[in-house]
RNA sequence: CGCGGGGUGGAGCAGUCUGGUAGCUCGUUGGGCUCAUAACCCAAAGGUCGAGGGUUCAAAUCCCUCCCCCGCAACCA
């Protein structure tokens, strides 16, 4: 059987986060598995490159578009290589395969469905300065994200008849309930379509970054006809040579992040109908990893970072977290403490100390080798008949928290098997006899197992796992999680700690597992943080232009349906106004009455809730936790502070 | 009525689709073992499964109502 999986094009406007390890690290994980099940897999990473973002971004540091993907491109293969993803192909949207794959799938859909495609108006925030269109959620004010003034216009563009796919799209979904994995993802999706589809803007003229309109060169193909189509110019769809294509589509997973599931379970399938093509099997929306709980990590003085946890463990313990920890499908909260609270109590207790307590006795009772004695029938062996069973069902079914869950199973139960055995008294009394043998070939060979089925997660540490224990690290396929696969007399090897224990306390405070490490590079992503300071300073003239005073709050209320906003009345001095703060999450109303509080004075009015603002209050904030900056009581309303 | 996710022993979470003795990890307490990475094993304490109502022989699970929390969106002038 052929398996052909792919995560999304990750977009190059920013460096490799923990969000692109976990998606290519549970792709990988899908890919051994299958690999080692016996299919022709195909694994397809890659990056999206083209687009305004991008061609902002190269402007921004002075260099070209492409020289900013090649980039980001060598790190994304960098992070890559260092978690050991096995990926077969990697695309990039602006490799000339990209384009020819993409030009042929308009050709079909011109040719099959000649309306499809057509030429229509496009309406929208226009910024004059940028020379491009800004979308709705970031215009604020008639001004967009950088202050530019926008207004509303509309332009030529391309357009796909989405609308046409409306029905057929729900037909899909009913007759292929698996299409949208988790279901309650297809939910969304099916929501979304019942609603009827609107025709989709596929070109731009106002973006120079990307793959001239077919008969159109002052249009660019827009966003998601280029990337999405990644999937198949990969395979060499509308080249010469296209036997991947005809070999491994349609997919059989697409994995995504939750986010752009609509993307990938509607406008595709789509755009595949109109072309005439087979869909994808598969749309597998994974969640979302948040935020460290920065509270604990902040306190200890050092934020470790995913990166800094292969630098100090390797790729493995990473690889396992993260898979381990999430629930296939939630989402959930990475934090240094969680990723040590596992590592220590999985790997380095269980996983770990498993596997030298077993070896270490071989190796001192039997001479250095495996037990000359196997054995057929025995507690580990019915363990491991119903567990692995069980492991894969949970494979299938892409729980891959729960097919962990069942690997650890074994494992508790081959220590319980050691301490009722006692094989340390029993050498003690009886020597290394054939029982003593029997129950460490047993404890090696389930061991042995419990390696093999950890492999596609932990492929590093696994193979050095099997070779310590005498088996073929290569074996790992199907075949090799039956009993019996342990070899009598084989070499063993007593070595270190395979997860050697680490004390938390003392490595979020900065202690190093391995003191061989250090002087990390900064990534080049900080430095595009920091703006030239130069700039960022202003004249006196220039300060003295923000009129600052002393306001005294003289009423104060919550405005309604609104999170953060407070609306107050304060006194400047002269007169009373009206103006609207962020602050509703630290301060309640009755508490800012009778505050002085320093205001800008001189500022533009603006509506917020509809509420007309006219001044600020000024307030120091942490990490958004606003705390407002206050002045003696006795100093009278209407000072000006400078 | 903006969209979505969630509320399960001290902490973090499964289980809810396909009702049937409430489960896992960490932590706590007591005991055991000394082969192993102060690891491992056994036992115990600890839960009105957010609240109320309904369906059912049976509800964490299905239905209704409500409360609370977290994202996103609309508001941080």
């Amino acid at each position: 059987m052929k398996f052909y999986i792919t995560t999304a094009i990750h977009y190059v406007n920013d460096f490799p986060h923990i969000g692109h390890m976990y998606e290519n690290i549970v792709a990988d994980v899908m890919a051994r598995h299958r690999r080692r099940m016996g299919d022709d897999v195909w694994f397809l990473t890659g990056t999206d490159e083209h687009g305004q973002k991008i061609e902002r971004a190269a402007a921004r540091e002075g260099i070209s578009p492409i020289e900013l993907a090649d980039r980001v491109v060598a790190d994304h293969h960098e992070i890559d290589r260092r978690l050991g993803i096995s990926y077969d192909d990697f695309i990039r949207t602006t490799e000339s395969r990209h384009r020819i794959g993409v030009l042929e799938v308009i050709r079909r859909i011109r040719e099959r469905a000649p309306d499809d495609i057509y030429l229509g108006e496009h309406e929208g925030w226009y910024c004059q300065n940028e020379e491009t269109f800004v979308p709705d959620n970031q215009v604020r004010e008639g001004r967009d994200a950088d202050g530019h003034p926008v207004e509303r216009t509309t332009e030529r563009n391309y357009f796909f008849r989405l609308s046409r796919y409306t029905r057929p799209l729900l037909d899909h979904y009913r007759r292929h309930p698996e299409f949208v994995f988790p279901p309650t993802r297809l939910n969304e999706v099916v929501a979304f379509v019942e609603q009827g589809l609107k025709d989709l803007s596929i070109s731009r003229s106002t973006i120079k970054w990307g793959i001239p309109f077919p008969g159109d060169p002052d249009h660019v193909i827009y966003v998601w006809l280029d990337a999405l189509t990644n999937y198949i110019s990969a395979l060499g769809f509308g080249s010469a040579d296209d036997a991947r294509y005809r070999k491994y589509w349609p997919a059989d997973v697409h994995l995504i992040g939750k986010d752009i599931v609509r993307f990938h379970a509607v406008y595709w399938p789509a755009f595949l109908m109109a072309a005439g093509l087979p869909l994808p099997k598969r749309i597998v929306g994974h969640g979302w990893w948040l935020r460290d709980n920065e509270k604990i990590s902040k306190s200890l003085g050092n934020i470790v970072r995913p990166t800094n946890i292969i630098d100090d463990f390797g790729p493995d313990p990473l690889r396992y977290f993260l898979l381990r920890e999430m629930v296939f499908g939630n989402d959930q909260n990475y934090s240094d403490e969680a990723f040590l609270v596992r590592y220590n109590a999985d790997l380095a207790n269980d996983l770990g100390n498993t596997l030298s307590r077993a070896i270490k006795m071989s190796d001192s009772y039997f001479g250095g080798k495996t037990p000359p004695v196997p054995c057929d029938d025995n507690d580990l062996l019915r363990a491991s008949r119903e567990i692995v069973p069980e492991y894969l069902r949970a494979m299938d079914d892409l729980a891959f928290h729960r097919a962990l869950e069942t690997v650890w199973k074994l494992l508790v139960a081959i220590n319980g098997y050691i301490v009722a055995k006692e094989p340390w008294k029993k050498y003690k009394e009886d020597g290394a006899d054939d029982t003593l043998s029997r129950i460490i070939w047993n404890a090696l060979e389930a061991l042995r197992i419990v390696w093999v089925m950890v492999a596609p997660f932990m492929p590093h540490t696994s193979r050095e796992a099997l070779a310590r224990l005498g088996a073929d690290p290569d074996r790992i396929d199907r075949d090799a999680m039956n009993w019996g696969g342990l070899p009598v007399n084989a070499p063993v090897r007593v070595a270190d700690p395979i997860f050697p224990r680490i004390d938390p306390a003392a490595y979020l405070g900065g202690a190093r597992p391995m003191e061989q490490q250090q002087q990390p590079a900064p990534p080049p992503a900080e430095t595009t943080q920091a703006a030239s300071p130069d700039l960022a300073r202003i004249t006196i003239d220039e300060f003295m232009k923000i009129d600052l005073r002393v306001a005294e709050v003289r009423s104060a209320e919550n405005v309604a349906k609104s999170k953060k906003l407070i609306k107050m009345t304060v006194f400047d001095g002269t007169e009373e106004r009206t103006l609207v703060a962020g602050i509703a999450t630290k301060y309640a109303p009755e508490d800012l009455v009778g505050r002085k509080v320093v205001i800008v004075a001189n500022l533009q009015p603006a509506k917020l809730m509809g509420i007309e603002s006219n001044g600020m209050v000024l307030a120091a904030s942490i990490d958004g936790e606003p705390s407002l900056l206050s002045v003696d009581p006795a100093v009278p309303a209407g000072t000006k502070v400078k």
